[in-house]
RNA sequence: GUGGCUGUAGCUCAAUGGCAGAGCACUUGACUGUGGAUCAAGGGGUUGUGGGUUCAAGCCCCAUCAGCCACCCCA
């Protein structure tokens, strides 16, 4: 094998086919966010470590991101989330901005890991937002966008769900059970973790965290409760504006939803395979203090992330990928000898100025050879002008679809092309 | 960061430690102005890389790199 260089370790090659998925998601994105009023924007793809450094974890950044110094010995990040980026630019302009901000983001992600199922070190990430409202509303909006963003992509409610849950009611639940602040983190890595392992281990694991056996029996009960959320009056409200707008099935309360990131305040939400298979599809939340955190003045805000991976495996599990077969173009002009390739060009150029997507054969080569090439690539209409076309000043079209021709005047060639491709 | 599996032609994969192969793809021809189908011929390899064992290594051993998968973690 020719020594080719090797990629960078978990960066991705966007072949025309990967490409045409990518950009049939983006779109699918774009349909959905801006049918919500919601505006795009981008951050730079790199940024200070001190950005990170603030509230997503530094152990997250140090060990999970690319960090590298720039020439002037500045630590700088590839972008491993995008939620501080878009909190230092309201934080930016917050006195100019109308607020609240409904917006939205596409774009490239790094994280330093191990590759995997559905995972590299390079992803595209969804990102949408709603900056300053604090209310009951704004978190529902956010999660019928994704319900609705699931739906239009052709996921049903059966094959997957958003499972909903607020912090703050976890709080409260867990401090009638006598786990108080400092215990806090502990029980809602425990929660986190409870379908990750088995029972008896779990149990064992609770134990040892501290909690004592009378805590465990009522967390269990507790988080066997599908009912619990009919005690936060939050969640309740939630629930009755999802219905509203038509996506209630496809939500459902899940008390062991938590989410690991630390800046969430309340309503957590995660999109995931209802079998319960793989990871999360998305995952977002209420996050108050973050505008703050980064130098702007409090403004609560919600939103959530999506990744391009896990969701390319759900929709190839489900079989609903859609076709893509991404065609150069409609017409090709075949170039019958050496002489006819300036014509050919010219050719090119006629029906490409009748809005109809044209390639050019590039050299001269045997009328077969050229023809086949067309049939790879999908072309569905060849122009052949040989010795016989041009004296006649004619040109023939070959329909590769059926295998028939038919040969035109220049002047009627534009309009019979497209009642051909019509 | 931990563990398992795998690296052989462009692709998918064969080959008891003993001549490196097949299918598909590609090129050419059958067909000098007509694609898909068929047939024939042809090109293509430092078996991921570096060491070691052996008369002999694609195969065994060590290291290393890469890919996949599962952990860890998840923004």
């Amino acid at each position: 094998m020719k020594t080719t260089i090797q990629p960078v370790k978990g960066m991705r090659d966007f072949y025309p086919e990967q490409m045409a998925f990518r950009n049939w998601l983006y779109g699918a994105i774009r349909k959905v966010s801006e049918s919500f009023g919601y505006q795009e924007y981008e951050g730079p793809i790199l940024e200070k470590i001190d950005l990170y450094a603030a509230k997503s974890g530094e152990e997250l950044v140090k060990e999970q991101a690319f960090v590298f110094p720039d020439r002037g010995g500045d630590l700088i990040t590839l972008r491993p989330e995008l939620t501080p980026t878009l909190a230092r630019l309201v934080a930016q302009r917050q006195n100019e901005l109308a607020i609240p901000l409904r917006w939205w983001s596409f774009g490239p992600f790094f994280r330093y890991e191990r590759p995997q199922k559905g995972r590299a070190r390079e992803f595209f990430q969804w990102n949408i937002d709603l900056i300053g409202a604090g209310s009951t509303g704004a978190d529902a909006e956010l999660i019928a966008v994704c319900a609705v963003f699931l739906q239009k992509i052709g996921l049903t409610h059966e094959q997957v769900g958003v499972f909903v849950n607020d912090r703050r009611l976890m709080d409260s639940q867990l401090a009638a059970i006598g786990i108080q602040r400092e215990m806090k983190q502990t029980a809602f890595r425990l929660i986190d973790r409870r379908d990750k392992m088995p029972a008896a281990e779990w149990e064992e694991y609770a134990l040892a965290s501290g909690l004592n056996g009378e805590q465990l029996g009522l967390l269990k009960e507790m988080l066997g409760d599908r009912a619990l959320w009919q005690k936060s009056e939050h969640l309740v409200q939630i629930f009755a504006i999802l219905e509203a707008i038509g996506v209630r099935e496809y939500v459902s309360f899940d008390p062991q939803v938590i989410r690991g990131l630390d800046y969430y305040t309340g309503t957590v939400f995660e999109a995931r395979d209802r079998a319960k298979e793989g990871r999360a599809i998305l995952g977002g939340g209420r996050y108050d203090n973050l505008v703050e955190d980064v130098g702007g003045a409090p403004l609560p805000s919600t939103g959530f992330a999506m990744g391009d991976m896990m969701i390319a495996v759900i929709l190839e599990k489900y079989g609903v990928l859609p076709d893509l077969v991404s065609l150069p173009a409609e017409v090709m002009v075949s170039v019958f000898d050496e002489e006819s390739m300036v014509d050919a060009f010219a050719l090119s150029t006629l029906v490409r100025s009748e809005g109809i997507s044209v390639l050019c054969y590039p050299e001269a080569a045997k009328l077969s050879k050229q023809l086949k090439y067309a049939d790879r690539i999908g072309i569905r209409l060849v122009l052949i002008c040989g010795p016989d076309e041009k004296t006649a000043g004619m040109v023939t079209v070959k329909n590769l679809t059926n295998g028939t021709q038919q040969t035109f005047t220049r002047g009627s060639l534009g309009a019979a092309l497209r009642k051909m491709l019509a």
